[in-house]
DNA sequence: GTATAACCGAGACGGTACGTCACGTCTTGCC
DNA sequence: GGCAAGACGTGACGTACCGTCTCGGTTATAC
C-alpha cells in the first residue's frame, strides 16, 4: 500500500531493510514540511534529519513527493465516516473532522496535489490513497442517508459526493478558509433546493 | 489586467517597449506548454523560442507562472454566461462550454494551480483573474434562476456555486474526465434532492 | 606474494575458503578490465561477474587496484631474463618480450600506475611486485654484460637500468607506441655515445 | 593554449566572461591541491574557495584534471633550457632545475599523469602542454652538444632524450627520490659507456 | 544635436537542488 | 568462520534551472 513495503511470503536474501528507517524518514519528512513548507524541504534535509543516506531515500521512494505523501498518510491515512445520526449531523461531523485535520496538514496536501499535476503516476497514487478513501467515507454516509430516506432514492449521490468534496478542495486550493461555518453550510447542501 | 505595464497618459522617456514582444512571448509560452507541459518549459526555452532575451521576460513578468497565466488568459480570458434560458439548459450550456475549453487547456491550468500552491501572490492573482470571472458568471446564472423562481429565494446560491465549481475542479485536478455527460449531471444538481 | 592469505600449518576453524573463488575473481577482473578499462570496472561488476559477494572481495583484497594487480600479475608475474647472448641481442629479446606483453596489458598497467599515485601502500606494492622483478631481470642482463666485457667495468649500470626502464615506461604512460623498432633502438642504447 | 581563452577578433555578444574568475579559480585550485592533494580536492571546494559557482567551472573547463593542469602550468608552463656550457654542466643545471621544481609540484603532476591514464584527450593535452616543452628543451641541449662535438654526430639523441626523461619520470611515478645526486649521475649518462 | 534613459539580444554569473554512482561496511540466513 | 545477497552511510559527481548581472548597441523624448 505504501511505496516501501513489498511484503513477500519468503524472506528475501541479503541484508534486510531497516524497518526503523522508514519511520524515521517519514517522521523527519513530516516535521520538516510542517516547519518549512513542502518546496523548501530538500532530499538532503530529509536524509540528514533522519540520519539516513540520500541513496536510501531513492532506494525506497521515487522522489520527494512520494515521501511526503507517505508521511502525511501515515498520520492521516484513514478517514472513517462517523456513525450515522441523521444526514446533516453526520455530514457536519464528518466535514468538521476533515477541516480540523486540514487546518494542520492542508498546506502540505495542497503541495502534494500541486506536484501531482506534473506526474501522472503520482497523481494516480494520490487519488487512490488519499482522495478515494475520503470519497468512500462520504459515499457511505450518503448511501445511508438514502437508506434512511433522508435523501430520495433517485438522488445522484455520486454527483453529490463529488460536489461536496469538490467544494472544499476548491476552497483549499484557492486559499479560502475552511472553517466550521462552511462545514455547517456544506452539511445542509443536500437539501439545498428543497422547498422551505 | 495583465502583468505588462499599462501605458499611462504621459509618455515615459527612453526607448518604448516593443509591443510585439509580448505577443510573441505569450504565443511561444502557450505553444511550449501545450507541447511539453508546464514543468518542462523553462524560461530559457520561452526566451529563445520567442527570440527574446531572458531579461526581457523578467522585465515584464515576475516569473514563469505569470507568463503562462497571461498566455492562457489571452486565449481564454473571458467566461461569459450565456443568455438565461431556464436553469438546467443555461447551466448545461455554460458548463459544456467550459469543459470544451478545458479539454484543450486543462493540463496547463492544472499546472498553474499547482504552481500557485507555493506562491501566495500568484495564487491571489490566479484567483482574481481566472477563478473569479468564472465564479461570477456562474453566480449570474444562479441569481437569475432565483429571480426566475427556478431556485427558491432562500437557496444558498453562493454555496451552490462553490459546489458546482468545486465538482469539476476537483475532477480536473484528480485527472478524471470532464465530458458532456458530467456537464449534464451537474446541470441537474440544483434540483438534486428535490422530490421526484 | 599475493594478497590472499596463505594457509598456515594449523588449520583455522570455521568454513575454509573456497580456493576456486580467487581464480574466478581474478579471471573476471582481468576480463572486465580488458573489455571495459580499469576505471569503468566496479567492485560490484567483479563480484557479480565472478558470482561472488562483494564482501568476499574485501575479505581477500584491500581494494580494486589490488585485485587488478593480482589479476594481471597472475598472467604476467614473472619476467625472466633470457640467456645472455651478447648485450644488444639479449637486450632486444628482453625488451621485445616486454613490449609484446604490454601491447596487451599496457592499458591496465597504466591504470594501475595511475591509481598507485593516490595510494602509497599500493604504490609500494606495485613497485615490489611489478617494477622490481623487471628491474632485476634487466640488471641481471647488464651485469652479465659487464662480466662479458660488453660494458666497461665502471659503467653505472644501475642508472642505465633506470634509463632503459624509464624510457619505455615514459612512452607507455604518454601513450606513445612501444614497437619493435623502439626495442631495437633501445637495445643499442648502451653504446649510444661510443665512438663509431 | 589554455582551456579557457578562445580569442576571437570580433567581440562575442552577451556578458563577457569575468577575466578575474580564471585567475581566482586557478589560484584556488593550486593552493588546494598543494594543501590537500589532488584526489582530496573537489569541484565544490574549488568553486567555493574561488567564490565562484560550480557551473562556472564546468563552463570553462571539462573537469577537475583540466583545471589543475591549467593551475600548475600557469605557474610552471615554461621550461627554458639553460645556456649551453658543456654537456654535463648544462644537463646538470637543467635537471637540477626540474628536480627542484618537482620537489614542490611533483605530487600534483603525478596525479595529473594518473588521471590522464583514463582520459585520452586529457593525456594528449598533458603531453602537448607539459611533456613536450620539457622534451624540446632537453633536445635543444642535446643537439647543441652534437654541434659542439660533445656528442658524436651519429648519436641517437632522440632516444637519449627519452631515456633521460624517462629515467626521472619513472622514479617520480614510483616514488623514488629525485635529488641532486641523481641529477649528477643522470647528467653523466651520455658518456655512460664511453671507455675510461 | 546632444544628452539621457529605458529598451533589447546575448550570455556569463552565483546559487541551489537534483538524481546517480561507487566505495567500503554492515547485517541477514545458510553452509 | 566463510559465503551470497543486498541494504547502508558517505561523499563527489555533473546537470538543470532559477533569477540577476553586464556587455554593446538601439531608439525614443528632453534639453
Amino acid at each position: 500500500m505504501t511505496y516501501v513495503t513489498i511484503e513477500t511470503a519468503t524472506r528475501t536474501p541479503g541484508r534486510p531493510r531497516n524497518e526503523e528507517t522508514e519511520v524515521r524518514v517519514l517522521a523527519s519528512a513530516r516535521a520538516l514540511v510542517v516547519a518549512r513548507g513542502f518546496p523548501a524541504v530538500t532530499m538532503n534535509m530529509i536524509a540528514s534529519d533522519a540520519g539516513v543516506a540520500k541513496q536510501t531515500l531513492y532506494r525506497r521512494w521515487p522522489g520527494k513527493a512520494e515521501i511526503i505523501l507517505d508521511a502525511f498518510l501515515a498520520s492521516a491515512g484513514h478517514a472513517d465516516s462517523p456513525a450515522y445520526d441523521g444526514l446533516e449531523t453526520t455530514l457536519y461531523r464528518f466535514l468538521s473532522g476533515i477541516f480540523t485535520h486540514l487546518a494542520q496538514d492542508g498546506a502540505a496536501i495542497r503541495s502534494l496535489i500541486a506536484s501531482a499535476q506534473s506526474d501522472p503516476e503520482f497523481l494516480a497514487n494520490l487519488r487512490n490513497r488519499f482522495a478515494r478513501p475520503r470519497g468512500d467515507a462520504l459515499m457511505h454516509i450518503l448511501s445511508q442517508a438514502v437508506t434512511q430516506r433522508d435523501l430520495p432514492e433517485h438522488a445522484d449521490i455520486h454527483l453529490l459526493c463529488d460536489m461536496i468534496h469538490g467544494a472544499f478542495w476548491y476552497r483549499l486550493l484557492l486559499g479560502e478558509p475552511l472553517d466550521d461555518a462552511f462545514a455547517l453550510r456544506l452539511s445542509r447542501a443536500p437539501r439545498l433546493t428543497t422547498p422551505g
